[in-house]
DNA sequence: GTCTATAGGAGGATAGAC
DNA sequence: GTCTATCCTCCTATAGAC
């Protein structure tokens, strides 16, 4: 029977580049399910949603292409299903970031921090959630379209919050989190975790600058009238 | 006779959106050759490199899609072109912007500006080097990531000078120039002409932004021990 | 220069055996 | 559950007429 479910939700969180965070058992024997959506979250991102067919994705599996359709009820089911589990886990990980912070200086410091290493972590379905939107059909694609402007909108709630308490300068909410969020999705594009710089290293740094960025510093230009 | 060579360069600069960037004459009637490349860049950003069709794209350009292998040898090339003309383009506007700045800061302002309003202003085209490099064959793959490298190279030179002078605070180079680059990137992926704010603001704030975040503040996490 | 026609292949998806 | 076989569509690219 054709369910396009996915196995719930993250059980392991292991070194990124294995396929953990699709296990649902044990580590030794993934089920055919879980091999599936790992080759095809390996090849949507090594090759793009289109340049990566079924046969490629069946290959890499273990299995022939028709198998796949026992699992899933095409392509664009499994592109859906690897995008709305990781909008889940992304909103669920921020969540748990800000669970501990106290006053919007520190819980913003802990949503970038979260933020960065959510998506150096799970490298390959953060791009692949950034870059394939066009691959949905129209109903998924608003759905998930959803999920990221909530996402967003918690940002936004912070930064007007710590513009209202003066903790931040004055600035354009939107553009704002739009420069923050994207500056560190960013990360997920080069990041190479076998690099000189660990996970929390650069999670630090992006930290730094985007604090510095928000707070008052030395303004110039944000008033200035537009150029000839 | 095919010779994939694109018009020379940009002639007029006009408001986004339009076709101005690609006529090489009269802008009441495109050359075939000119529209077949306008077309090609609005379906490349609407649809993805992948989805859109050569049928498409002669669609667009009013001949059937024979016609295009007149003036191209494939679709890759097209392809190519545009992305090789984008990156030529970006790093002349950049040796512009950077020709009157006195000092590294202001340099540094000038770049990020001028980074922003190329993007800003030729948003597809930008859209397109940015996120269709895997259709390139291996050689152009090399021969526009090393533009891009090129063109990096030259925000690196500048933060280490500003570092090294004392401007910018300490930090790493690379990670740093990917932070601003990819920052100011982004905005080809959200960015509305139709929009609130215009091209000058945006780069306004995003200049402001990137110099708090180089320069001196209130440090706190750069050295900080990996966390549990 | 642009067209019609078509070659030649690949891809997503289904039917039905095992 | 997984396989073999096949359908049907669509794509890039070429041949050759006009």
């Amino acid at each position: 029977m054709i369910t396009d479910s996915f196995p719930p939700a993250v059980r392991v969180a292991l070194p990124a580049g294995t396929m953990a965070f699709f296990m649902t058992q044990s580590p030794d024997k993934p089920s055919t399910k879980d091999a599936i959506i790992a080759t095809a979250v390996d090849l949507f991102h090594r090759k793009g949603y289109y340049a990566a067919s079924m046969s490629d994705i069946a290959r890499g599996s273990g299995i022939h292409k028709a198998g796949i359709y026992y699992y899933f009820s095409g392509k664009e089911a499994l592109l859906y299903g690897i995008m709305k589990r990781t909008m889940d886990d992304l909103l669920a990980h921020l969540k748990n970031s800000l669970a501990d912070a106290k006053g919007v200086e520190a819980s913003m410091r802990a949503a970038v921090r979260g933020h960065v290493e959510f998506h150096l972590r799970r490298q390959k379905q953060n791009f692949i959630a950034n870059s394939e939107l066009r691959g949905l059909s129209p109903a998924h694609y608003k759905a998930v379209v959803k999920q990221r402007d909530d996402y967003e909108r918690i940002f936004q709630s912070l930064i007007r919050s710590g513009v209202d308490e003066g903790v931040f300068a004055a600035g354009d909410i939107k553009i704002l989190s739009y420069a923050i969020l994207t500056l560190c999705t960013a990360g997920a594009f080069w990041f190479k975790s076998s690099g000189r710089l660990s996970v929390e290293h650069i999670a630090a740094i992006y930290e730094d600058f985007v604090l510095k960025g928000l707070k008052d510093g030395t303004l110039k230009a944000i008033q200035r009238p537009n150029e000839a």
